[in-house]
DNA sequence: TTAAATATCTTAGACACTAAGATATTTAGC
DNA sequence: GCTAAATATCTTAGTGTCTAAGATATTTAA
């Protein structure tokens, strides 16, 4: 493999995630969130319920983040707060996927029929090159973060 | 093509962003910095010098945001202010790319290596395919960040 | 020459974050 | 079973970054 190329995609991959950071602001802006709240709720989504706990560790935010973060959610009806019926410390945050999606799916609808677009035309061949590509990629960026905050 | 690979790679690109945005974090706690310095970094490295105004339109915070980012750089001496000299109302950010590099580049030291790997562990034809996987995508996520963003 | 436009900075107020401690609940040792 | 320690979340005070509005400096255009 040329070492040019290795460049080249590096290149590629660190643009790729710029414009995906910035679509994902721009998306959020225009849902009504400030800064960081978009993403996780997409952790939510992504992820389903969760405590608050798990959350904190996810995202990194302190506890008290967190109480603030779930009172907007709820303050919006995206999320539920609900005890833990065998740990009544636990507060389980329940998603409602519904009202998410609804926020945001209108605005995510052109990128989602242009991203099918463009998968399809790809060959069955290649695109399970790319999903190749794709998934040990995810491997590794998962591995570096946990790496780099000790878990 | 199978909608059920097109759901598949749907997928897959939307927890590629968020291993992406959680590994930029993790990498941007390492370096001491809060919040989202360590992305408008990543901006000046990318696109290199540019003035106060450009890095507003295209981080969209405002330009009162944007001097305290710029005061908050410059006192990490990551940056240097100077006047255009053409145009003396213009502020340009001049970044300092070895300082920036020096401060990042260990954070992703394992992950370009692991990175180059991957990339090597395909063939010309494949990456080829890759490239244009990802090539093409950038194209969307920017146009559609611009359409979000009225642009 | 001067008014309007432009680019950045300043300021006041809003909001989300951290750190530390409070509260409620569970677990473990006796 | 009782109590101390551990755990999970919430509360509070203080900090930092953001926006909105207006100030300042410079350029452009009439």
């Amino acid at each position: 493999m040329d070492s040019e190329t290795i460049k080249q995609i590096r290149k590629l991959v660190q643009e790729y995630a710029y414009s995906s950071i910035q679509m994902h602001e721009a998306v959020a802006r225009r849902a009504g969130f400030s800064g960081t709240d978009h993403r996780y709720l997409g952790f939510l989504i992504e992820r389903g319920q969760m405590t608050a706990g798990e959350l904190s560790n996810l995202t990194g935010l302190t506890t008290g983040a967190i109480t603030g973060l779930i009172d907007r959610f709820e303050k919006k009806k995206l999320v539920k707060r609900r005890f833990d019926k065998d740990d009544r410390r636990k507060v389980i945050i329940e998603p409602n996927i519904k009202s998410i999606m609804a926020l945001f799916e209108p605005l995510y609808k052109d990128f989602r029929s242009m991203s099918e677009k463009l998968t399809a035309s790809f060959t069955e061949k290649e695109i399970e090159i790319v999903r190749i590509y794709l998934t040990k990629s995810i491997g590794i960026m998962n591995e570096t973060a946990n790496k780099l905050d000790n878990r």
